[in-house]
DNA sequence: TAAGAACACGCAATCGCTTGCATGTAGAAT
DNA sequence: ATTCTACATGCAAGCGATTGCGTGTTCTTA
């Protein structure tokens, strides 16, 4: 060991006891006297003693670490979501490892195998925009890791998964765009293998039927790799110029940003020029320019329930089977007209 | 064990080998017949046998995992500083956790010693700007903990360092400024324990001092927790304002979005009209208005570089007493005139 | 053919910690 | 005074992997 950390067993010479018993008086179990406890308590403070965590995990088979897969930790959802899940994981003594699948579905396999076999004791995860087969998660499902999805979920899979209301955030999001007299309203999304996706598409669609506007299916583009490539993007806008759409309606965090970056790279002009609203979770949307309307996530509390609910699977007594899904709902920020106005 | 991997001594007892036998044909090392090795490895592959990391940890003293500290992961410059260092680690076979400061001193100590306890190799490290005594880092590094700083050095720490060419980012923005006719430029920057502070203020100062500008101390504004809390840069700029500075330096990622989200809620009119030039690595500077010009440093290479500083020490064979201090050019990138006057 | 070298493998200790079981001691109960 | 109970502590196994040392086998060489 390069750290000349003291151990249980240096206690235990000092103080001429056995590691039985300074280990007890340390977990405070209830075999001991209270005497020895705190002589025990008192020689392990003066000498800074640490428990070895990498020991107490192979003994204990679990780690009081749980696992967090995102696409990437360069976005504002997915890094509020984490100090979500930090805020209620380090309350319970917990620790979390992050790991970014990048939207790569064989990341996101290494990732959490590589996770899986550091025994975290369970697993948040939000699905890569690749991800399409889950066997390699039911298998450790099945193997005993308890899983909690967020933010993008899989259907047929049987445990707690917390989401945002993205038929709710979408309708809004599109409603407010149709009551400012838009009509031809384009949508730009992710990968059609996503929870999400869908969802917020038919959310999309609600909120035009409501108004009796036709959906074109021409105005809707998917981009695979969730905006990771500016390419899709701009191939997207390219697209869905010569449609003529006064709106668009965008369905995550990193492509709405891409978008507008997209839009205004690719005609200036007419990135003034139309509606925008989108699902975005920056904390800096009043800077953009041009501004749009934003649908915002509960990030935060999204990470505190997904962990508040993988915890409890975690150190549930007997096999959890009452699942729930938790929907938060999404909040519609309006562009500030008199701001907008006044600057553009 | 929650998981019933295959271990070790499994595969031994499948195949009538001791322990010792597998996991040397596993180790491949040169004790072992052709043979054999290649029948337990099949075996192996056939049941898919993963060592456990922490078994090997715990007789090994190293865990192949390097610790990460900044002070936030939701923040562009520190989120691709860790994709340069993921993107070395992972090629090396180091894996990387992810812990975050929030510009606290305590929270920084806190999970810098849960690191260490979890037996990192290595720890890559960005100070916290609340951070002023660093003997708790000492400690570890004179116990064997391998260290290396990035962006926020301390001094008087002999190990090896990346930072980006603070004083040339900030004469280069700062005489930007100037160029542009600016006379009365102001400063916002961090707090004065960093070292980053320091150097980028020298950097203004010696802009300043080249055009023959007057250095007025009233005009630098410093954050002593790095723009985490919106008041302080509230209070800063209200107090800039009556000075009635024509432009204005900011030296960093989270301070220069907050500043200017500041400008906007505090006198909107006035954010359009002074110039401004700032350290961000904001992928959407591009979006924002007002527009400004940004030093962008080079962050995912200053992860690389650090990344492999520090596994040159991890797996140094005698204890490495030459350390060099690296330093990466930023790139100053000016407001695009026509589009920012076309749509302002 | 006999002795030594080279090779392939097993035994067992070890990393630091937890815990079931055994042991010893003191006080309570008869 | 003797037995029983309760409590405090120690012993030792075990978590999964690595590795120094010892041993048995085969092959080489004189």
């Amino acid at each position: 060991m390069r750290f000349e950390t003291s151990t249980i067993k240096d206690i235990a010479k000092a103080l001429g006891l056995s590691t039985s018993t300074v280990s007890r008086a340390l977990r405070d179990r209830y075999e001991i006297s209270e005497e020895t406890k705190k002589l025990v308590l008192a020689y392990a403070e003066k000498v800074n003693y640490r428990a070895n965590p990498i020991a107490r995990s192979l003994k204990e088979r679990r780690s009081y670490s749980i696992g967090i897969i995102v696409s990437e930790i360069a976005n504002n959802f997915f890094s509020q979501v984490i100090n979500g899940i930090e805020s209620i994981a380090y309350d319970k003594d917990y620790h979390v490892i992050i790991s970014q699948s990048h939207e790569s579905f064989e990341q996101e396999k290494l990732n959490v195998d590589h996770l899986a076999s550091r025994s975290i004791d369970g697993l948040l995860i939000a699905l890569s925009s690749e991800t399409q087969n889950i066997d390699y998660l039911r298998d450790l499902y099945a193997k005993g890791l308890p899983i909690v999805f967020f933010d993008r979920v899989p259907e047929n899979f049987e445990t707690h998964k917390v989401i945002a209301n993205n038929f709710k955030g979408s309708f809004d999001a599109t409603e407010h765009l149709i009551l400012s007299g838009k009509r031809t309203i384009a949508h730009l999304t992710n990968s059609e293998n996503l929870s999400i996706t869908r969802e917020r598409l038919k959310g999309y669609q609600a909120a035009l039927a409501k108004y009796h506007i036709d959906f074109n299916p021409d105005l809707v583009k998917y981009c695979q790799h969730g905006g990771m490539h500016s390419e899709e993007l701009e191939t997207a806008v390219k697209e869905l110029l010569p449609l003529k759409p006064d709106g668009i309606f965008i369905a995550s965090d990193r492509l709405t940003t891409g978008c507008i970056m997209a839009l205004k790279n690719t005609n200036p002009e007419f990135a003034h020029k139309i509606a925008i609203a989108g699902f975005t979770n920056s904390n800096l949307v009043e800077l953009f320019s041009p501004s749009l309307t934003s649908v915002r996530q509960p990030a935060f509390e999204m990470g505190q329930v997904a962990t508040e609910l993988l915890i409890s699977m975690i150190e549930a007594k007997r096999p959890v089977v009452d699942f729930e899904t938790r929907i938060l709902d999404t909040e519609l920020i309006k562009i500030q007209k008199a701001a907008s106005n006044k600057f553009l």
